[in-house]
DNA sequence: ACCTGAACACCGTTCAAGT
DNA sequence: ACCTGAACACCGTTCAAGT
């Protein structure tokens, strides 16, 4: 479609390099120019290569294959997430828990925006990924530092679930959700101290429902509880009356 | 992956029937079938095709390409929401709008629970389906009946957004924007004695900013909007205390 | 150690051919 | 009218070969 070269050095489109090295960093940093541009589907080996100068095959001696490339997307846009959301400026979090969760979620979704193919990506395959987990940590933090209970803190992550991270519905709906929630349960037992809020409220919510070791969410009732949120809310602003805002922002 | 018999007629599998003829609607069929049990990149043209028991080429005889197929899927799914929202009991939407709207969005989401894939094939290439734009017309009609003005009502919509129809966060993320929001604009207009709130809604929004002739609704607004309506909830949820619900659902 | 060309099993689709 | 086989331009990936 767009105009294409078809030889030289590909990105450093300066004079005859030494043709500097592929690299994983050069493999992710040219994926996600190419996402950002075309769109997730036109990652491919083959254009990936083409961009970086370079054979569809030499690119697997930096990447295992295709879903490592993936993953390496996810991975940038979290780095770039937790970035942006602790660059946020916020109240010290004790103080007004919804101005600091409203700067963290307005942050990432900034990032979101640059990279309009990553909530897909990340719904797809990042459900256990370390660093998502921390985002949500975070967010939890904030949570309890504004004076939540776990239980309803658990489910205020679920109502703002597609909000907070710009991916939909169920938050995670893996393949197989109790082989994914037994990972999950393991994986924040082993990071137990670096995740003190996601243990402290997987204990309450196991506590509460001993039955259900595996699959400790309800999605019925997680998104009616998000429903009903929305519908009284908006019920609380139509009895107010009055335009919602006087000018286009 | 599973058994294949690789030849007879496919999904009929009794005995050698006199091969009922293909037809657009035995694709369709065959189509959700196939995505319902192994997901929307298993239907492939091959697959589809070897499913009933017939080659590749066939299926052109039936439906234009792929994009017909998948268009198709999307009619479907569609029908099913709409004639289970019709079913939903509710009052009669006057009364209690909340009720209404209630019951309408939990019946679609029953329909796309059957259907794990259409959310994201609903979120590539529905925006401008007449069908999907007849459910939202009645949903903004309970909202007006329930007492709501235009102009928060449009509101209500987006904050809705994902929980009404199960897709994410913007509600529509088009490739052209302002390409799109012209041709919604242009086929409410065609359609606007059978999309009477519709058709005010846009008077009204398009009145009220006389700018934005294009793209005339402001995403950046419209996410902080759902999102404020889930913290100020949430926040009274907390002041409130005691326990979110006394067992599990 | 790093890159490549040919090849394989998949895609969607076209086209000429069969009944 | 309906179905098919061969072929084309794409995929991801393997493998043996080049430097």
């Amino acid at each position: 479609m767009g105009t294409r070269t078809g030889t030289g050095t590909g990105e450093t489109t300066g004079r005859q390099q030494p043709r500097l090295p592929l690299s994983r960093e050069r493999v992710l940093r040219a994926a996600v120019d190419l996402a950002d541009r075309d769109g997730l589907e036109a990652v491919t080996m083959r254009r990936l290569a083409q961009d970086l100068g370079v054979e569809a095959m030499s690119l697997y001696h930096h990447v295992a294959n295709k879903g490592a490339i993936l993953d390496g997307l996810i991975e940038v846009v979290l780095e770039e997430i937790a970035e942006a959301a602790d660059r946020a400026e916020a109240p010290p979090a004790g103080q007004d828990w919804q101005a600091a969760l409203r700067a963290r979620i307005l942050a990432a979704r900034q990032v979101l925006l640059r990279h309009r193919w990553a909530p897909r990506l990340l719904e797809e395959r990042a459900a256990l990924n370390p660093r998502l987990i921390g985002y949500f940590e975070g967010l939890l933090g904030i949570l309890r530092a504004g004076g939540f209970s776990w239980d309803l803190a658990h489910h205020a992550l679920h109502a703002l679930g597609s909000r907070a991270i710009g991916f939909a519905q169920e938050l995670f709906t893996p393949d197989d959700r109790d082989a994914a929630y037994d990972e999950a349960t393991e994986m924040i037992a082993q990071m137990a101290e670096r995740l003190p809020n996601l243990t402290g409220m997987l204990a309450e919510v196991m506590h509460n429902d001993p039955d259900s070791t595996l699959g400790w969410c309800d999605d019925q009732f997680e998104f009616e509880f998000g429903l009903d949120l929305l519908l009284d809310g908006l019920e609380r602003r139509r009895a107010a009356g009055g335009p919602v805002r006087p000018r286009r922002s």
